[in-house]
DNA sequence: GCCTCGTTTTGCGCTAACGCAAACTACCTG
DNA sequence: CAGGTAGTTTGCGTTAGCGCAAAACGAGGC
């Protein structure tokens, strides 16, 4: 088993306040794997948890009539499969590779020793964990309070700014994503996002193809993120 | 300031696998309060966090507009105000006591040295928050998939498992909550909440009032929770 | 007991968004 | 290069639920 440079993941949050040492001790219960675009990444039970290296990673949920919703799009530096974490012996989502994604994987079962050994791991998975709670709570009173093209607007701009490559003319998404996917980040349907996308790129405010989109003017649609349900249109 | 009985608190999950002696000098730096009904429980920065020995907490977060939304209902023996265990200043939901209740209090700065010196309180917090934010998942979830109907089916029975008083004629929800509430818990309106509880009522599947809620025939009501968006109605 | 205020109910019109269906397009495969 | 597949666009009819407004109700205060 290859061992992982440290250097490259020292300054991540969930390492922070930890030695050298303490690193490269929790590093060696590791190990690296590779998942091809596409490709499902966990099953049922929740045995190993994930730290994302490299590519992206969808997260999502599905309804026993098998609808789905995503949960979130997992960036590099960033951890998933968490489940055993908060006590669940399954996972409450289903992970997939939308890129060519490189993760370090941990056994679930390494845990709970490596929090005994160095409690800051509890500490700041907490932290991160309570930024994600307070960004589901963000999403819930958008879907409660705002109409669609709000909500796709913010979730463009999020995804923007998490994942976004500068362009000259814009900014792109920096991944592989539908509008089906849209749809299922807002609680909405493709058909909706498609027309409200084309409104946009008609409006040269986007551009956008197969699984691909530009925001060419972040300004605008920030306005029109913020813009409440009852101010005017055009 | 009067000592907290620890035989009312040491079986809480927050407090799973301490023992009696370290309980105790975590009780020691708090301090008890109580708050009447309709009274507000927080300012602006989070320096505090609470836990409820008695009552009923409503948290909810507001939108810039002025509009708000039930993050949750909290119970006694639960904890809330937690926004420095995860890195926030400022709390990110107002609280409010819908019943006079009794709580705990820790200034925020004693949170740090708790967690140094016990961290099964991080493991354990990291437990209930992973816990939230999947049921606020779920909830997304639903928010996304199901009728209006479905989803106040299920708010109303998650109440009533929580806080849910058993009568010989079904369940009452054991505290003070309107339509308006619900509505804000099911992203609705509360006249849309008002049509579906009256349409209850005349089917005897509810008996309801004043900010006052009984489930006469929570079997019924599950089967109208679980019910998906295209089967037929009656 | 009467008055007042907050909650709930209900009617009515409207529209944002869905759902279905069909056409179109880009990409990948063989 | 032809064919197939997955993603996207667009039209059209429908409707769940909103928004407004007014009335009815009920609880607590004086």
């Amino acid at each position: 088993m290859a061992k992982v440079d440290t250097s490259l993941v020292a300054h991540l949050p969930l390492f922070a306040g930890m030695t050298p040492e303490a690193l490269d001790e929790i590093l060696r219960e590791a190990r690296s794997a590779r998942y091809p675009k596409n490709s499902a990444m966990q099953g049922a039970d929740a045995q190993c948890f994930f730290l994302l290296l490299h590519g992206h990673v969808r997260a999502a949920k599905t309804t026993p009539a098998g609808e789905q919703i995503v949960v979130r799009y997992v960036t590099p530096g960033e951890t998933f499969g968490l489940a055993m974490a908060i006590g669940a012996a399954r996972y409450p989502a289903t992970a997939m590779a939308v890129d060519d994604s490189v993760v370090l994987i941990w056994p679930t079962s390494a845990w709970p020793r490596l929090v005994e050994r160095f409690p800051a791991l509890a500490a700041n998975t907490l932290q991160t964990v309570g930024t994600r709670l307070q960004e589901s709570h963000t999403r819930i009173l958008e879907m409660s309070t705002q109409q669609v093209e709000q909500r796709i607007a913010h979730a463009l701009l999020r995804l923007a700014k998490q994942s976004g490559k500068k362009l000259d003319h814009g900014i792109e998404i920096d991944f592989p994503i539908s509008r089906q996917d849209i749809a299922q980040m807002t609680g909405t349907t493709l058909h909706t996002v498609s027309r409200i996308l084309s409104g946009w790129e008609s409006q040269g405010l986007v551009e956008s193809g197969r699984q691909r989109i530009i925001l060419r003017e972040p300004h605008k649609i920030v306005v029109l993120a913020e813009r409440s349900a009852d101010s005017g249109a055009a």
